[in-house]
RNA sequence: CGGGGAGUGGCUCAGCCUGGUAGAGCACCUGGUUCGGGACCAGGGGGUCGGAGGUUCGAAUCCUCUCUCCCCGACCA
């Protein structure tokens, strides 16, 4: 029996300053947790039941595809070199020194450790397939810890890998994930879309991740009302309404127009007296492009319908680029002779492949056939008009670069696209070869030919649920949490606790749940009804039963937190009305 | 890392500009009255004013350096 006033509860009547996110303030309001740190949080006695009943949800629910193991929180720092992430990972990583001065790091996520397990002991394909799970806590020096728990440096992550004889054998694995995914954020209580996402220059196949909308998220998922169609902004694609070509001037060739201060898309679009749509955006990156272990600067210059913007994870995808960065002046001078404000794609050394020392050119495929359009003549104050791709320049690649808007059309049925934001609160991914392969894993196929275990790894934010469902389940006085994941099923408040008959009565009812196996907390602490009312609708326990008035006639009366209702039922009744509101 | 903001008792904040014995509300402790939506009265405890250095007879207050936290951006398997 939990009473209340035995117990670490410190709820706070008003919010820290810092906290801005609700779930953040109500966390940290209903006791939940306390900061030490910038993204460094102590989870406190209701918060950490709240984890500990959504780690066992996610253990049920794997543990039917998969085998529990927890792997070390310090890594060699050998083992990250092998995979080549070492450098990679960059400041993300925290790294520290043993008493030897050998480098180690705490591990931020676990291929290389499963993989070296795998090379280790996998030896043939009758050990094939196996999926390896842990629930561990990371580590990783984000560069900007945010939101109480939503972007943290240290988080509980359940983390799986799946490695396979083929890739036949990935897609089973994959499958079962997606499914017990889908399982366990259902169990959870929450309300979850998977998208398609992007596989990262990770490289890898296929990938998806389950996204809860609110408006505390930090991705922006694109879908279709009809329900056909999801996927995160990052690789988000759209079908685009016909434009109207612009009729051709002059002799219909480009003809150099003098245009002083026109700089920006929607100056020369009035300038012009022409839709943002007919100009050419011109946008100019230097992109970070590895060859082996070495690292160089390529220029990289793309091409947009004026009211697009760059989808530059799109864009670095394509050109295999670690990281891009807009060019400063004397990189526009160097590679397109122009200012900024006055670019464009006439004149250009394109390059014939990527990489091969010229400029990449990428063209957006939404200007693909269009013709007759404006754009920037690599020369201050000056433009083109009666520019027509494929007659007037030409390109290394054309594809889509660009992020999806909001009312475009969906690419399965073309209804007017939504964009919304989200919480990240699992991925799974095919990961391929990438780490069997480098790493040396190898087993014997039926032939006894050696081949390469392909990787599939999988990841759910243990913490991102909880504060997901906060976001999701708020009022101005605090929130509920669906009773799977809620650090209590039901809080008996007792109104008046110096009142031995009330007290009797609230604990008979406490240990009556109790039997009837509800996880039950009772409110007998020497408060003010209001207090202890005010107290229950903070810290997210969805169901509560006040003894107080009608108890005399053996009533109680039951809220339910999430609807405010209430109704009076007997005392007797309490277990069996709990059983149908919970479905227990 | 760029931009902005903030560090004063457990929480929210005032005081700083214009230097002169550190404050309020809430929370906490004691006593009393109250007792179904964050009660009231009386008394009380608790603060190196983030840290270091400097200016000054005197610094929470002015100057320099520094640490930490928050927000926007960049970043993000």
């Amino acid at each position: 029996m939990h009473r209340w006033s035995r117990l670490f509860i410190p709820t706070l009547r008003e919010a820290p300053a810092d906290a801005e996110v609700a779930s953040h303030k109500f966390l940290l309001r209903s006791g939940y947790i306390r900061q030490l740190g910038a993204g460094i949080y102590s989870y406190l006695f209701l918060g950490q039941r709240s984890i500990n009943k959504i780690v066992d949800i996610v253990r049920q629910e794997m543990d039917t595809i998969g085998q529990e193991f927890l792997l070390p929180t310090i890594h060699p720092a050998e083992l990250w070199e092998e995979s080549g992430r070492w450098t990679g990972m960059g400041q993300n990583m925290f790294r520290l020194q043993d008493r030897k001065g050998t480098w180690l790091c705490l591990g931020m996520t676990h291929e290389e450790v499963m993989t070296d397990l795998a090379r280790k002991e996998l030896r043939s394909y009758k050990q094939l397939p196996q999926i390896w799970y842990q629930i561990q806590t990371k580590f990783r020096d984000e560069p900007r810890p945010k939101a109480g728990l939503l972007r943290v440096r240290q988080f509980i992550m359940k983390d799986s890998y799946s490695f396979d004889i083929d890739a036949a054998g990935l897609d089973v694995s994959y499958t079962k994930h997606d499914q017990v995914y889908r399982n366990i954020f259902t169990r959870c209580g929450l309300s979850f879309v998977a998208v398609e996402a992007d596989s990262g220059a990770m490289g890898g196949s296929q990938s998806q991740e389950f996204m809860v909308y609110t408006d505390a998220g930090e991705d922006l998922i694109v879908s279709c009302p009809n329900g056909d169609y999801a996927a995160n902004l990052e690789k988000a694609t759209s079908q685009l309404a016909p434009i109207t070509e612009l009729a051709p001037t002059g002799d219909g060739k480009p003809e150099l127009v003098h245009t002083p201060g026109k700089a920006s898309i929607a100056d020369v679009a009035e300038f012009f007296q022409i839709s943002p749509a007919q100009d050419i955006k011109t946008v100019a990156y230097m992109a970070e492009v590895r060859d082996g272990k070495k690292a160089r600067w390529e220029p990289v210059v793309a091409f947009l319908r004026g009211d697009h913007s760059v989808n530059e994870t799109k864009l670095a995808g394509l050109v295999k680029a670690n990281e891009l960065r807009p060019m400063v002046a004397e990189e526009l001078e160097k590679y397109l002779s122009g200012p900024a404000g006055y670019l464009g794609p006439i004149g250009l050394k394109v390059a014939k492949s990527l990489h091969d020392g010229d400029v990449s050119v990428i063209l957006d495929k939404s200007l693909e056939g269009r013709e007759n359009m404006v754009a920037g003549a690599n020369k201050l104050d000056y433009h083109f008009r009666n520019v027509t791709p494929g007659r007037d320049f030409t390109w290394t690649i054309a594809a889509d670069i660009r992020n999806a808007l909001e009312g475009e059309g969906c690419p399965v049925c073309g209804s007017p696209l939504k964009i919304g934001k989200a919480v990240e609160v699992g991925h799974i991914f095919k990961l391929g070869q990438r780490y069997t392969e480098g790493m040396g894993s190898r087993v014997l196929d039926p032939n006894g030919k050696e081949v390469i275990p392909t990787m599939g790894c999988y990841g759910i934010g243990i913490e991102r649920i909880l504060t997901a469902s906060i976001e999701q389940n708020n009022d101005a006085n605090g929130f509920w949490l669906p009773p799977a994941i809620a650090p209590f099923d039901v809080v008996v408040t007792i109104t008046n606790a110096s009142d031995q008959n009330l007290l009797a009565a609230g604990t008979g009812v406490a240990e009556a749940l109790e039997a009837a196996g509800f996880d039950v907390l009772l409110d007998d602490r020497d408060e003010r009804a209001g207090v202890k009312f005010k107290d229950a609708d903070l810290v997210g326990i969805p169901y509560r039963i006040n003894v107080g008035k009608k108890t005399a006639e053996g009533k109680v009366e039951m809220v339910t937190r999430g609807t405010a209702s209430s109704e009076d039922i007997a005392i007797a009744e309490v277990a069996n009305v709990m059983r149908v509101k919970t479905g227990r």
